[in-house]
DNA sequence: CTGAAAGCGCTTACAG
DNA sequence: CTGAAAGCGCTTACAG
């Protein structure tokens, strides 16, 4: 009747690929392991074979195998919702590709991290990812040490020596962000910062103040004004900056939802942006994306950095167990400048 | 030197388990399962070894054995990314408990699902899990369909009979939530609607009209402005809206990302939510908790929603490969109505 | 209701 | 550079 009729998925295994190239499972397995120490010729049989069978390794089975079943933690204290979601895809995927187990652990306040931390340690977890806030917090940290437990910090501003991390460069990306206003024309341009006990902010902050300085520009003291990573602050902030007798014409914010807490008072007052006012973001959540106009924002890596953070646990895990002590691995993620409806150039006059 | 010395989560088995409560392993695998035929006792026993021993069974292991590894592929086409990523974590999470391959594709235009379908049928998925929008279109359904995959769709507000769904009541929801103004002390309260190609919309729309009419409330036709769940057509609806001479003291929105819009520009016209206007919206989406005043919201279990999508796919497949064709299962998950910051009483006078 | 045997798909060690 | 053997942890049949 159909058109094209699928046998029920028969499930080709890598014992397939080999007969079907001739060669053993080892090979085979070798080739799609990437391992080097394989003939050319070899490669190539195996590669075809594979790409004609449509073969995908079976990961429970690989798993099962080698990877001795890590187990990873991932522990969050309240970072937006967004944030958390789109690292936990990363996570999950690198965790279910490479046959981890994650488990995932959230709580608030101090008391609630003690017992969090505890519950992963029974749970007998190798090694805890840490995302931001929690990722700068000593006392965490701490506690996983003391226990012997491997810990990946996601996004902290301040990579610690023995303790791998995954981030982006915050400072080149608010220096990036600046230059976009610069070049754009725009000389008044004002700074909505983070919260200063998270170090991503202060980064932001310093990258935002030194490339002003270098275009040779001085930022008067009050165009720099605190916030707090939240919408409400960016609200309070937005409406400091605008009342100002000496407007700027573009305003940065440390992330997007003070962005869009900018928009929505600069709206409320009748500037159009970016007609009369151009916002940027950071971090390019979906909030980006929902509010009018879209944001201009720099676009963190998010779920990769989720992967990558995986990628670095089983690494220290794997060393661990053979026992090589390993000094933290720190990866760096590209940032990208993501230009959208919120920036264009300043209004003449 | 630490407090608590662990040693490196040596891997408890099951065996191991079986052994500390004497009895064979396939008792100890029946007992973690919840098989029935075992005998008081010894699940009694066993469920202690395994508390003491902290035992977590090894996913790999189980899922090699026994699910046989289904393939799922997950579809989508731009719904919002924040919903995405919410049902990619429950879909991801019971993928790897269940031991289920999670094949993720995404598509826009019709031409672009053509090329996604066919890379889902190229890897050899057994199902595929169909979120909104897509959940709705007759045409990327008809095509799995002739090529004998499994379809699970997400959200619908239209359960097709042979089709597996997952959806919250979304007619209810919404009544929900006009009862819930009605009974702040509301009476004229307005409408926006979501997309008219969306079922969800349709019925939101329909569970308001019949609340407010079963209130004995008549809704002036003005009070109901079209929308298409995006922020713009929101700020859209939200200025028609609020500039009538007749303006409503409540605006029922089908959807968060529009009430956001609603708030926003209630706030540019100097309006105080909720002092002066209530809004709500719908779906609980990270935009509801971003902005200030948050909103009341009717809460989907989106994760759980993946969750159950992949479960009810497993069992079609199970039926499908033991000959015995199932006809579609349709689960209703509860809502929830989440009062926040952005309903109260209307203003007196 | 309980258990002994076999095997899921893959890769680790061990040989050559 | 390649391969034969063994086994990861679990559960599916098959017996009793």
């Amino acid at each position: 009747m159909a058109k094209s009729k699928r046998r029920t998925s028969q499930t080709v295994t890598i014992l397939d690929v080999a007969s079907r190239a001739g060669v053993s499972p080892m090979t085979a397995s070798r080739v799609m392991n990437n391992n080097p120490r394989v003939g050319e010729a070899m490669r190539d049989r195996v590669l075809a074979a594979a790409a004609e069978l449509n073969y995908r390794p079976n990961l429970a089975g690989r798993s099962l195998r080698s990877s001795n079943a890590a187990r990873i933690g991932l522990l969050y204290s309240n970072p937006s919702a967004a944030y958390l979601n789109q690292l936990m895809i990363g996570v999950l995927e690198e965790g279910s590709l490479s046959g981890a187990q994650i488990l995932v652990e959230k709580c608030s306040g101090i008391r609630s991290q003690r017992a969090a931390v505890q519950r992963l340690l029974d749970t007998g977890v190798d090694g805890v990812i840490l995302p931001p806030p929690l990722c700068d917090s000593r006392q965490t940290k701490r506690e996983l040490d003391q226990a012997n437990i491997t810990v990946v910090a996601v996004a902290t501003g301040a990579p610690v020596a023995g303790i791998s991390s995954v981030r982006i460069d915050d400072y080149q990306g608010a220096s990036a962000m600046t230059q976009h206003l610069l070049d754009l024309g725009h000389t008044a341009i004002a700074l909505i910062k983070g919260d200063p006990k998270h170090t991503p902010a202060v980064l932001r902050a310093q990258g935002f103040v030194d490339t002003m300085a270098r275009a040779g520009l001085t930022v008067p003291a009050e165009h720099i004004v605190p916030g707090l990573f939240t919408y409400r602050s960016g609200l309070a902030a937005a409406s400091t900056l605008l009342k100002l007798k000496n407007r700027p014409t573009a305003i940065l914010s440390s992330n997007d939802d003070m962005a869009a807490a900018v928009v929505a008072v600069a709206h409320g007052m009748g500037l159009r942006v970016p007609g009369d006012l151009s916002v940027t973001g950071f971090d390019d959540t979906p909030v980006a994306t929902t509010i009018w106009p879209t944001l201009t924002t720099i676009h963190q890596p998010v779920t990769a950095m989720g992967r990558t953070a995986v990628r670095l646990m089983l690494e220290e895990i794997r060393c661990k167990r053979s026992g090589k002590p390993k000094a933290g691995n720190h990866q760096v993620m590209k940032y990208s400048l993501v230009k959208r409806e919120s920036s264009a150039a300043p209004p003449r006059g």
